[in-house]
Parts: structure tokens; sequence; C-alpha cells
DNA sequence: CCAATACATGACACTTTAGTCAAGTATTGA
DNA sequence: TCAATACTTGACTAAAGTGTCATGTATTGG
């Protein structure tokens, strides 16, 4: 259970772009200087989100990318979906079939309960968190978030 | 946010042991071929789960490997942290520091407070599975699991 | 004692994921 | 028009994660 690279910086070039000028947008440039990141890489990840039309890409001069949608419609949950992380349950279940075809577990399984339970949380959980209320000072972000988790997985 | 093979396959061999005889354990060889996993592997995770003091080895004939605690004294999280997952938020930033010496979010960062609320909330889920709970039918565990995540992500 | 059983270890090969590169196409503005 | 800007694409290299192997050590039973 870990967060992929894709997931850390793909997530963080759209927050670039939610930041910025909904018209103007960004150039690959100006982002991957403000992250930190290659132009090469940044422009991958923007790939991948315009491929799931959460951006859109103007080219030629004064072009860059673009936000499809308001900070306020776009979900946690869908940014990591369009970088390919968050796999189902059945996903889970065909990666792991150790040497033999299918796993020796796939008709009862009480593993692909415990993990269909977590990943199903997770999902819910970022369905909820709104690239908006990721936009602001990290203390009154962590504040926002608390509530979108409404008692948990804390007792 | 996946799955790791290690978390997967490292619970499944735990799980053999904590349905096999608490004195006799089971050796690699009949943990392999009950997972249908190669026996190398097998050795090497539970290496890893002996290393963090879950389970132990016995050498010689007759040998094998052994669970250290009570399958109701064991959580998920025991598991997970032994094979090496769930990382902190600190890792999970010092991970991903662009192609400078440390992130350019340092300081202040919106995304570090979403994933440290994620983290800590499936941790938090994690500590409340225990081992035990995993033992049985799939349809009885997925409603036991359910319980422990009391009003979860969702509303 | 010694042969068979079974764990122990570290190095290795393989596969997936991460990140880069080079050569291309579209658009604008002078 | 044409030169500069900036996205597009696919192939490539590098790093991390998976899984295997060979060699070694401990224990038991005959």
């Amino acid at each position: 259970m870990k967060i992929t690279a894709q997931e850390e910086y793909g997530l963080r070039c759209l927050l670039q772009l939610a930041q910025a000028d909904r018209e103007t947008g960004l150039s690959v440039k100006e982002i991957a200087s403000k992250e930190g990141i290659s132009p090469a890489y940044v422009e991958k990840l923007l790939r991948l989100m315009a491929k799931a039309g959460l951006i859109h890409s103007v080219r030629g001069v004064n072009g860059g990318y673009r936000l499809d949608r308001k900070p306020t419609e776009l979900s946690l949950r869908d940014v990591v979906r369009a970088l390919g992380s968050l796999p189902t349950t059945e996903e889970i279940c065909d990666r792991h079939p150790g040497n033999r075809t299918s796993c020796v577990h796939i008709q009862e399984c009480c593993i692909r309960s415990a993990w269909s339970t977590l990943t199903q949380a997770i999902d819910g959980f970022m369905g909820k968190v709104l690239i908006s209320d990721l936009m602001g000072p990290e203390a009154k972000v962590t504040q926002t978030l608390q509530s979108r988790i409404t008692t948990p997985f804390s007792v």
C-alpha cells in the first residue's frame, strides 16, 4: 500500500493548473520549474490526465495545458484514476496468481475481503475530496479533509 | 495506491500458519504448495515476518515456521508493517523530491495533508483488523470487516 | 556418526515502474 | 512566410520491486 510516483507528481501538476488562471493555463516548462520536475516527465503525466479528459492542451505560442472542469467539480479520485492507480478487487486477484494461471483462492478468499473493504473505503474517501479542498494552507486543508472522512477508520 | 506483491503473498503465508496447528506449524514446502507459490519465495517472505517477531523458525527434521502470537493478538497492520509497506507521511515526502535534494513543498504542502489523512486512516483500519478476523468464510469475514470500519469513508 | 530434512543467506536474473530523449507537428506573431 | 514557441509520440535508459538460485548451517532419527 504505497503512493506511486505518478500519483504524487501527477496530482502536483494538476494542482498547479488548478491554481493558475483558468483561461491562460500553464506551459509544461512553467509547471516543471514550479514543481522541480523535468519538463519531459511533466509532459508525460499531463498527457495521461488529458487522455482521461481532466485537462486539455493548446499548441503553439502561448499554448499550454488548461483545466477542463472547475476545481470544485474534480475529485481526487478522478485524478488518481486518470493516473492508473486504485485497482479494483478483481485486478488485485488477477495480479497475484502465484505460479498458477489463476489464484488458488479464486472461489473463497478472506484476504480478498480485506483488500476489497479497504480499497472501497479509500475510493469513497477520494471521491469526496475535491481539488478545491486541496487549495489553501496546509493546516486548513487538513481540517477540511478530516471532516470529509467522518468517523473514518477510527471508532 | 496499490497492494504490493509482498503484502499479498506475505499475508497469505501468515494466514496459513494461523490456520495450522500452533505447535506443529508448517514447513516452507507445505505453505508453498498450499498457496501455489515457489518455496524460495515463501522462505523470503517468512523470513521478513520472522525478523519482525511475528513468527519463528525451527530448523532440522520436523522443523518449519510457527506463529509467535495468537491470531487474536496479531493485526493486519503488524503484518503489513513487517512486510515493509505503509510508509509514513515523512517517507512519502522523502521519496518524491523531484530533481531537487528535497521537495519544493517541504514547508507548506496541501498534498502531504491528503496523503497523511489517508494513510493514517488506512493504518487505523488495519490496526483494528485482527488475523483472527480473517479466518473463516469470505462472506462472514466481509461482514466483520464492514463493522470494523464504522461509518468509514462513506457518509 | 551420518544421511536426510529443513531453515539461512546473499547474490543474482527478471519484470515493472519511473523518468529521459529525439524527432516530429501545430500555432502564433512579426 | 518563417522562425520561435510549445505540445506529441514512441522508443529508450535507469531504478525499483519481484522472484529464483546455489551454497551453507542446524537438527533429528536410524
